[in-house]
DNA sequence: TCCTTGTTGCGAAGACTGTGCAACTAGGTA
DNA sequence: TACCTAGTTGCACAGTCTTCGCAACAAGGA
């Protein structure tokens, strides 16, 4: 399946369990995959956010032969979906986690400290950026660098 | 060369010339070498956001034999001197500029189109994520992701 | 039960970045 | 100026992360 989607907001509520993606991925013309499960029982198991390798690995415990290419290859299709979203966090792996739980990220480009923030902290900038550029903020996308407290101090 | 640096906020203006920074760079036991030159007149003389690919290919125009391991490497060295820095644009390559021509901007993560943003811009989240995280963004090492107006519009 | 087509495992390739090493050279010293 | 020391370079290769091609497999509708 690779059909083009409306964007998650059209759809209101994201789906909030393994079988309302399922429902979301038939009608889209996908199958409910054995992999597709565990990937996404995981995913739903956890707030961290996890690399493709780290997925696999969760994955390859309920389910050995699932390929780390299969992972990837699922991943992309929940992103296209609106359940799964990615972010980068500078150096290192792309990070995942579902779309419902996404948050915006402060990462210490000296010690590597990573810090969850609150999407109230950007409303400001949002605003202005929309108002000033017309461009749409979306903070959990990529992290925000800086210097945390303590390496500042030193 | 690999000492530890004071932060680059630490030593007052940038370098604004390539033989201000081989001052500061022979001040800690480092060599000016063509090599070095050549990248840092490159560096000078854009404003865009250039990946180490990209750097390479502009230093082998004036001097075929430099090897991009060397862009690297000088680009680290320099980093730490506080004169280049590098940011993250989420897909693909990081990129490079001089640390005083650094600045924020927005990235449309549909089709890439780069927008700058003033500081300004920044102020109310910088002085919340100072006050409620202790954490202190860099203003000049910023991207931000999101969508432009016209992709939002299609 | 059969058929269609989406999925998967596997291997390999690709993009980007870092590293080990021997040869070279910048720049201080005699 | 000649010499020496240690920083730098070219090169090849390794490593990490991600994508792709392809044949075999299997979900789910007919």
């Amino acid at each position: 399946m690779s059909k083009q989607l409306a964007p998650p907001d059209a759809r209101g509520e994201p789906p909030s369990t393994v079988d309302e993606v399922f429902a979301l991925l038939r009608a889209q013309g996908g199958r409910a995959t054995p992999s597709r499960r565990i990937l996404l029982e995981i995913l739903f198991e956890t707030d961290r956010h996890l690399t493709a390798e780290e997925l696999a690995t969760a994955v390859q415990k309920r389910s050995p032969d699932v390929h780390l290419s299969t992972i990837y290859r699922n991943l992309e299709e929940l992103q296209k979906l609106g359940v799964v979203t990615h972010t980068h966090l500078g150096h290192g792996p792309v990070t995942y986690q579902l779309a419902a739980h996404a948050h915006a990220h402060f990462i210490c480009e000296q010690c590597g400290k990573r810090v969850e923030a609150k999407d109230e902290l950007f409303r400001d900038l949002a605003r202005k950026a929309k108002r000033e550029l017309g461009f749409t903020v979306d903070p959990h996308h990529v992290a925000i660098f800086g210097r945390c407290s303590d390496c500042l101090a030193s």
